[in-house]
DNA sequence: CACTTACGTAAGTAATCACTTACCATGTGT
DNA sequence: ACACATGGTAAGTGATTACTTACGTAAGTG
């Protein structure tokens, strides 16, 4: 779920996502729709937006098709809806994970 | 909406959001909740959260009362629903990538 | 006035990010 | 086998980020 906000708050691959919204597509034409950047940026975006689950990918040849996963948005909506409001129980928890935090960056 | 985004992006940033969903709470107390930052650091992300309004800043006295502005939540929750399947846009952009690459996808 | 509390801001730093170029692997058609 | 198209990956770079310490500022209290 954090991988998903992180993904999102790029506003390019906010934009591939809605362009394999509807339809697959792959990795060239997705690349081609963005005339100030490389296809290597598009690459490692698409590989940020799979890690993140919010796309899919399948292979057709030598070509990878790319298509959004409306059911990992839903989940990110989902959660975004309860995240604040669910009781007292998380703001505990928010505190415990807090503390972990502090052991780890110990180095 | 991008500056929005981005603040959800920040794990830290979504702790203090819920701390301040249901309470106003002064900087301090939302600082006291996190062990292993400074309250120079809470107050950096509280700045974060105001630009992208998703908290308010109310003064009292020497105080800074916080607070979470659901409203802005709920645009963003819309933002998230609307965004990618939006016809107008969507299509403008869509004609757009068509016209760059005529018919080089599946035909 | 001095002292304290509350809290933003400046400056600097290490890590991360988005990007580039160069390269490599794989699959298709001749 | 060869050439070509597709596309991920490595390495490096400049910008941004999340953090720290140090300081400044405004409002209460004696």
């Amino acid at each position: 779920m954090d991988a998903a906000l992180r993904a999102l708050a790029e506003p390019r691959r906010r934009e591939i996502l809605r362009l394999v919204w509807l339809e697959e597509l792959p990795a060239t034409s997705i690349a081609d729709h963005f005339d100030d950047v490389t296809r290597s940026a598009i690459s490692q975006h698409l590989s940020v937006l799979k890690e993140a689950g919010l796309v899919s990918e399948r292979r057709d040849g030598t070509r990878r098709l790319y298509q959004a996963r409306p059911e990992e948005m839903r989940k990110l909506r989902e959660f975004l809806d309860t995240y604040w409001t669910t009781g007292l129980e998380r703001l505990r928890d928010a505190a415990e994970t807090a503390q972990r935090d502090k052991g780890v960056t110990n180095g």
